[in-house]
DNA sequence: TTGTAAGCGTTATCAC
DNA sequence: GTGATAACGCTTACAA
């Protein structure tokens, strides 16, 4: 490998010449840096990332950590995050796995944005601890490293339960996210309010994972325990999508024996048969404000938590009851 | 930051002392070595990557490079990598766009997957020419350093097309991916084939661009210049969907009027009414073949060229004509 | 304007 | 079995 140290030989230079013309440092004239720049060029010479970031103790390179790579999720939420953090001279990877938190600790990411609740908030606070910056979608936590930029799930949750309610619905279910997710005990405690404040109506809540599988349990058992027509909020899209699969071969119909709301308005909710009501937000902007509050995190410009809002999307999964 | 240095001085030892004890290098005792584990725990000491990286030229992390995150493709093919290259101690980064490309060529990466036809085939052989170890999935590029793990598209595109002309359709179109695809090209190449093996038959086909939006405005044009029903392989499945969706508000209806292949049996093809006609294969396998073959690559054991075999689910998108 | 040299945190070679 | 010490490639005072 071609180093500084080969260019400033070639040249009859210093290196330290080489490395500021290299870096664009005014002290160096134009003719020095013009004959470094062609050098280099031709003797292919590219810099070393490690002695870099060994001596500058920064990367410019983010991570963000999600849980999978599985699922219809991300790729609008990870776009807005590359584009508003290229903006700003860094570069972003994605990483998932336990493996992969090494990568934080052994500091070759400035900074990370954490979309994986199996990261534990013990590990994260020890990391912002050790003042490096961290933004989190999925949790609360408190620490003056670590920004929380959060879907109003709240809001969500109260408009699609009030929805079924105001289209006559008085028997309801919820099926819920995994245990230690954020978003889903978010969203249930919102649906519980909300039909508290409805009372009298049925109401009942089935466990679910956030996959499609267990929306289709969630069916079962509701088809299982039928009486009459049901409002059914599936705390995520994909968990709704199972119970469209559900029912397929059955009787039941969406839209008229089991009325369903999503959440999140992944692409497929617009394509399936009836039309699928969820709650909408921008995935987009949501990434773009996590990496512009991560960046001024590390920026050392005040940051600030921030709320992403949410509109109800109406679908005719849902009719008059 | 704590670095063995300042544990030596702790425990009185020299910096090479620890360095082996943290090694698990069998030189220094058991007793020795506890107390430096100990003490390092205890001193909260994580090592330094861009240290070991500049002495060991190593990084133990392989990049995947994606054009975009968009899209409901990669889910699986990354999470098939991911397993595998954990197993094997490697961690996955997944990186998209130009600017990510300086950590390939500055060896913060031990290897790179290239899914991008944005990234210049002159661009990886020159980096292949550094003696660095690349796999391909989306080009044929012939190089010591770089395999490719290709999907066996002429296989794929041929049963697709043979399946519209078995079912007696007479008038058929192809809806392209991207100019410089190449899978879409072997595809199309296929398509040409056997339509001319099949001659007489109407063909044309409509330039795509792999996305949602190209389906619908191929769709438009089909059903503008419509005398029968016709038969419609569209690349990849992002493109049929898009046609479904074009259809919903005409009075033509998929698996009547338009008969419709698709490619890559995404999750959605199996929601869609009429279910989705198309081809599929492990994305997951592609993944992990990848990735094993990027592995076997910086070994220095013999890696080789591999074929993901591929197969056709039929769907209710194609009636008999 | 350019050169010298120290140092970033490791690993690994060599003595002891 | 342990300790000095020289690298790895770069940045950056400071000296010339």
């Amino acid at each position: 490998m071609v180093s500084i140290k080969d260019i400033a030989k070639h040249l009859g230079v210093s290196i330290s010449t080489v490395s500021y013309a290299l870096n664009g440092n005014p002290k160096v004239t134009e003719e020095t840096r013009g004959k470094i720049l062609a050098a280099a060029k031709e003797m292919n010479y590219v810099p070393n990332a490690a002695a870099r970031t060994l001596k500058k103790r920064e990367t410019r390179i983010i991570g963000a950590f999600l849980t999978t790579f599985e699922g219809a999720f991300y790729g609008q939420l990870l776009q807005g995050m590359k584009e508003e953090m290229n903006k700003r001279g860094y570069d972003l990877v994605i990483c998932s796995g336990t493996q992969s938190h090494r990568m934080l600790s052994e500091g070759m990411l400035d900074g990370a944005i954490i979309l994986d609740n199996e990261f534990k908030d013990e590990e994260l606070l020890q990391h912002a601890a050790r003042n490096h910056k961290v933004v989190v979608l999925d949790r609360q936590l408190s620490h003056p490293n670590i920004v929380q930029v959060l879907l109003d799930n709240k809001a969500g949750a109260t408009f699609a339960t009030e929805y079924l309610i105001r289209k006559g619905h008085k028997k309801l279910y919820a099926v819920t996210g995994p245990e230690g997710s954020f978003d889903s005990a978010q969203r249930l405690a919102a649906v519980r309010q909300t039909v508290e404040r409805n009372a009298p109506l049925r109401y009942a809540e089935i466990p679910g994972n956030f996959d499609k599988a267990s929306g289709e349990a969630a069916a079962k058992r509701i088809i299982d325990e039928y009486d009459g027509p049901a409002g059914v909020f599936c705390l995520n899209d994909e968990m709704a999508i199972g119970v469209y699969h559900a029912l397929k071969d059955t009787p039941y119909r969406i839209g008229e024996h089991l009325h369903v709301v999503g959440f999140d308005h992944i692409d497929i909710t617009d394509y399936v048969q009836p039309r699928l009501a969820t709650v909408d937000y921008s995935e987009r902007r949501w990434g773009a404000v996590a990496a512009e509050q991560l960046i001024k995190l590390i920026a050392g410009q005040g940051a600030e938590h921030e709320r992403i809002y949410v509109s109800l999307i109406e679908g005719e999964s849902v009719q008059q009851a």
